[in-house]
DNA sequence: CGATTTTGACCAGCGC
DNA sequence: GCGCTGGTCAAAATCG
């Protein structure tokens, strides 16, 4: 914490306000869902292809610069393993309702996630975004000689997880995959 | 000594 | 059904 160059400082900074910045799209997304409201979401304004993500933002920073992609999960069959257990609130992230609606009538519970990757250029992985994490499973991943590390908030409660993996293509990258909210402030 | 990390085991989903 | 893969658990080790 205290040993912090100016390179560290200028990521943490960005990491914060990313941070902010995609609990606020997600809390705005949540509402257009919660509303059945006809309001497009950010996948139209975006044509990008993002790995399997779409990108809906890009910092150009002189040393570092930043790609940004959001994605949304829908999954039928979610793991009702421990998931929901001493939890309380945090089974559901996004409700039960489908704004695709492309199959229909598939509207019974589909869990609603949604994972916001992050691309940074970066020589660290550890990037200081406002939260405070513990790291729970490090895994090596097909296709890539990096391995991937996994994180979950560590504020009691908060389901909120991340992954944190080195570009495969470009090890000076860093791709980090936030999934879910935070139901908290920062810290 | 409590919190965090490490690391192998375990489990579920998926394709063959 | 079986093996592969990704994600998580949990005990042990390490750290502050």
């Amino acid at each position: 914490m205290i040993s912090t160059c100016s390179l560290v400082t200028k990521l943490c900074v960005k990491k914060a306000f990313t941070t902010f910045l995609v609990a606020k799209l997600m809390s705005n997304s949540n509402n257009f869902r919660a509303q059945e409201s006809p309001e497009n979401d950010f996948s139209e304004q975006s044509n990008f292809e993002f790995s399997e993500y779409l990108m809906i933002g890009e910092w150009l920073d002189e040393d570092h610069p930043t790609s940004m992609a959001l994605e949304t999960v829908q999954n039928s069959g979610y793991r009702a393993n421990e998931v929901d257990e001493s939890r309380g609130s945090s089974s559901q992230l996004g409700g039960s309702n489908s704004r695709e609606n492309e199959s229909g009538s598939v509207q019974e519970r589909q869990e609603v996630r949604e994972r916001v990757a992050f691309k940074t250029k970066s020589e660290v992985e550890i990037l200081d975004d406002g939260f405070k994490w513990r790291k729970y499973g490090k895994k090596m991943v097909k296709n890539s000689p990096n391995p991937r590390n996994y994180y979950k908030c560590s504020v009691e409660g908060c389901p909120v997880k991340k992954r944190v993996e080195r570009d495969r293509d470009d090890p000076r990258f860093v791709i980090t995959t936030y999934e879910g909210v935070h139901n908290h402030l920062s810290l």
